[in-house]
DNA sequence: GACGGAGGTCTTTTT
DNA sequence: GACCTCCGTC
């Protein structure tokens, strides 16, 4: 291991022995490789790699740590496993999910699961209020489940509230029932297990003797009550954070964690990372000068001497069209003359649905991208509609994915026959496919639909015994062609090219569970299905090219660097977005969002905003986003995206471009 | 009773 | 532009 290209304070860090240490890093210090040294030393000094448990937030983060570590140890040593909490839950509830009432072989369920579960309470319960919003519900629910507690009914003046309390048992029932768990539940029950069986404790506790964690401003008070219970009092734990970058509020992460660790280790080792390895001076007075504005933030001093570089660009353009080609311009001439690669160059935005107009313009322009998160590969309905297929074969329970199923495709299981089945089950108490079991003395259902339910499970049986560890890949395959999914699709679709893409889709999940298997031979389909659900990020079939031009929201572009990013759509109501802004702290969440993406940049920060976009099939006029003017002049040069080819009145958007670039100076 | 087509409604960020 | 729901036809 070679330590000699850390600095004092990360060498601190690096080498500083039992007992709890807290790392505040600011963007940029060299957390990672801090952690990933670590671990590392760790490692060499001889702790087995089973005792260290290493934990990142997501998928990404942890594939990153892990091969840092790998790097550093050389072969002398194997890196021990780094997970994120939700598949450390996994691992946990894999074991012993049974004294919690729940079988082994029980499903993830993701939040069109959810979804499909909170619409059949509802209904069931007979909350039918047409406009009824089950995300919300859920929504609340899962802010709930993160906090550790019960949904609150509040005080009845909040309809909302007070239902999700209401139907949260309910909720709750149906997935015990189905045996499934949320991803909330993979925290939640994993502490109750922690609480309740001391024995389990003490198990992974042992496998716990060295614990860090990545990104701890993103700890909500589950994962904090997990950390604290397999830590102990006197506990070697290692977190690292910057409440800076705390991005995640929204879904129930609670910053205070980093300064309440101080509290509840007193013996805390506080170890500060302050100089800046990544962005040049310039970009980073134009971020530290947007974070300033937030109020009760603790004052951090990052710095950094890679020398001044070129001023921050503020790009106005007329429309996202203009936007997207103007940014996609400026990509082609960076690669072109300073021959950097496509990949070095980023686009983040503050919403997904922002890619597309970015994907656009680099098609035409013919250059690679990748585009990170978005729509998932396992949220494409084609590929949910086969998961679903090796989810009830691998739970029978799951009653989400077996309703998807059961007509599909079309089997002469209609909807009437579908309810009366529904009905049968909930008045007997008993799971779904046990009375699809006998649906011929079902009340209602007529001898051919009967015929049609027992034909399908005879062949859901019949495919059943072909799942073999080793065979899945193949298995699943068969699965294809008996149930006639690829004829479904090509039927389904007027458009043959869609088509052919989804059954290319299917195919893709097919080949994705080869490589699954060829990486681990003694996985089973329940192995591969957690992996798919807690993974499917991006499409795993596109490797990270080094010429992709990467494309990406600016959560998910946290923790990582390009040497030239674009930040696109700093508009009032898009980025700060309406939406937060109505939560308390939301815009204050919105300001670290925004200096999360600046301080991503290495050489160059392109900021750019329109002054008009299309937003759902309706032009909308947008006013500069208030993060603009608080940029600090002085690092900052101001500009306007040529006006665009093509047909339209070249002299009007110049005026338009003109008056926003106007307005945006007048506000500094 | 099953199934396909048409219309209305929303899209923040993620495990 | 994607999804859910409703409605008319087979």
């Amino acid at each position: 291991m070679d330590a000699s290209r850390l600095n004092p304070r990360q060498k601190e860090a690096v080498f500083h022995g039992d007992g709890p240490l807290l790392i505040v890093a600011g963007a940029g210090t060299g957390k990672t490789r801090t952690l990933a040294f670590r671990i590392a030393r760790l490692v060499s000094d001889g702790v087995p790699p089973d005792q260290i448990l290493a934990v990142a937030f997501t998928n990404k983060a942890a594939d990153e740590l892990r091969g840092r570590v790998r790097s550093i140890l050389r072969g002398k040593g194997s890196p021990p496993p780094i997970s994120t909490f939700h598949s450390f839950g996994v691992r946990v509830l894999r074991q012993d999910a049974e004294r919690l009432g729940f079988k082994r072989n029980f499903t993830i369920y993701d939040t069109s699961d959810q979804l499909s579960v909170m619409r059949e309470v509802a209904r069931e319960s007979h909350v039918v209020g047409r406009d009824l919003d089950a995300k919300k519900l859920l929504w609340i629910i899962s802010r709930a489940k993160n906090d550790g507690v019960a949904p609150d009914p509040g005080d009845g003046s909040d309809e909302y509230r007070l239902l999700a309390a209401q139907l949260y048992p309910r909720y709750a029932a149906a997935l015990r029932a189905y045996n499934a768990l949320d991803f909330d539940d993979l925290l939640l029950m994993t502490l109750r297990l922690f609480r309740d069986e001391e024995r389990v404790l003490r198990a992974w506790k042992k496998r716990a003797r060295h614990i860090l964690v990545d990104e701890f401003q993103d700890t909500n008070h589950v994962q904090y009550d997990l950390v604290r219970l397999l830590a102990g009092r006197s506990g070697n734990l290692t977190v690292v954070g910057d409440d800076d970058q705390s991005i995640y509020g929204w879904r129930g992460a609670a910053p205070g964690n980093i300064h309440g660790f101080v509290r509840d280790w007193p013996q805390t080792k506080v170890i500060t990372l302050d100089q800046n390895y990544r962005s040049t001076c310039t970009i980073l007075t134009a971020a530290n000068a947007v974070i300033e504005n937030n109020p009760h933030r603790r004052p951090k001093n990052l710095w950094s001497d890679l020398g001044e570089g070129v001023p921050v660009t503020v790009l106005a353009c007329r429309a996202g069209e203009d936007e997207a080609s103007a940014v996609v311009e400026r990509i082609v001439s960076l690669i072109a003359e300073k021959r950097c690669r496509g990949g070095d160059c980023a686009v983040m935005f503050r919403t997904n649905a922002q890619s597309r107009l970015f994907e656009d313009a680099l098609r035409r322009a013919g250059l690679r991208y990748v585009v990170i998160g978005g729509m998932r590969f396992y949220d494409r309905k084609e590929v949910r509609d086969l998961v679903a297929y090796l989810s009830c074969l691998h739970n029978p329970r799951d009653e989400v994915s077996l309703l998807r199923i059961l007509n599909y495709p079309p089997r002469g299981i209609g909807r009437e026959t579908v309810h009366r089945l529904q009905a049968a089950s909930l008045a007997g108490g008993r799971p779904l496919v046990e009375v699809m079991k006998g649906a011929a003395s079902v009340e209602g259902v007529a001898e051919r639909q009967a015929g049609a339910v027992t034909g399908f499970l005879a062949r859901v049986e019949e495919m059943r015994r072909w799942f073999r560890p080793g065979s899945l890949a193949e298995a699943t395959r068969r699965l294809v062609g008996a149930v006639g999914l690829e004829e479904a699709l090509l039927r389904s679709v007027k458009d043959r090219d869609a088509g052919h893409r989804k059954v290319e889709n299917v195919r893709e999940v097919v080949s994705a569970l080869a490589a699954f298997e060829r990486g681990e031979p003694r996985a089973d389909l329940g192995d591969y299905l957690a992996a798919a659900n807690l993974s499917g990020r991006e499409d795993e079939s596109e490797e990270p090219a080094a010429d992709s031009v990467v494309l990406l929201t600016v959560h998910a572009a946290k923790g990582l660097e390009f040497r030239h990013a674009f930040l696109a759509g700093f508009e009032e109501g898009l980025f700060p977005h309406e939406r937060s802004c109505l939560a308390p702290g939301g815009l204050e969440e919105e300001r670290r969002l925004a200096y999360v993406g600046m301080t991503r940049a290495m050489e160059s920060l392109t900021i750019t905003y329109t002054g008009e976009r299309t937003r759902w099939a309706r032009e909308v006029v947008c006013e500069p986003s208030r993060f603009l003017a608080e940029l600090p002049e002085d690092a900052v040069r101001f500009e306007q995206a040529s006006a665009a080819e093509g047909p339209g009145d070249a002299e009007d958007e110049a005026r338009i471009a003109g008056e926003y670039l106007a307005r945006i100076r007048s506000r500094l």
